[in-house]
DNA sequence: TGATTGACCAACT
DNA sequence: CAGTTGGCCAATC
């Protein structure tokens, strides 16, 4: 019988990306590290996905592939809202790709 | 219930 | 240099 105190990876997943702050980007490889698996970048994305029906307050839009490229914004509903929602937080965004994406990166690391 | 896939990344050929 | 493959966990078919 699995213990409740451990949480599942979606839910290591929320816990970071709920704490990207405002302005900020980061990647799923990245979150992926941060909690332990590297390789599982993709189910990060997938955490994402289903964080629509979960957590409503996970910025999602704040999460991009490593390349600074908005890979997800497929799944926002509207093509275009993920990109509005970064550059309403000052980040600009030109073709589905981050414009100084090393600036505007956040590293959940920090948080520790 | 086994097989497939999915918003990725890095290594290998 | 570009295309393929392996890996991870969970949800869907």
């Amino acid at each position: 019988m699995k213990s409740k105190i451990e949480e599942s990876f979606f839910d290591r997943v929320y816990s970071v990306v709920r704490e990207i702050p405002y302005g900020k980007v980061t990647t799923y490889g990245t979150i992926a590290r941060c909690i332990g698996s590297p390789q599982s970048a993709r189910m990060v994305g997938w955490a994402m996905n289903n964080s629509h029906n979960l957590i409503p307050e996970v910025p999602a839009h704040r999460v991009v592939n490593r390349n600074g490229l908005l890979t997800g914004k497929n799944h926002f509903g509207n093509v275009e809202l993920m990109q509005k929602l970064l550059q309403d937080e000052g980040i600009k965004v030109i073709n589905d790709q981050i414009i100084d994406f090393n600036s505007h990166f956040w590293d959940p690391m920090s948080i520790y």
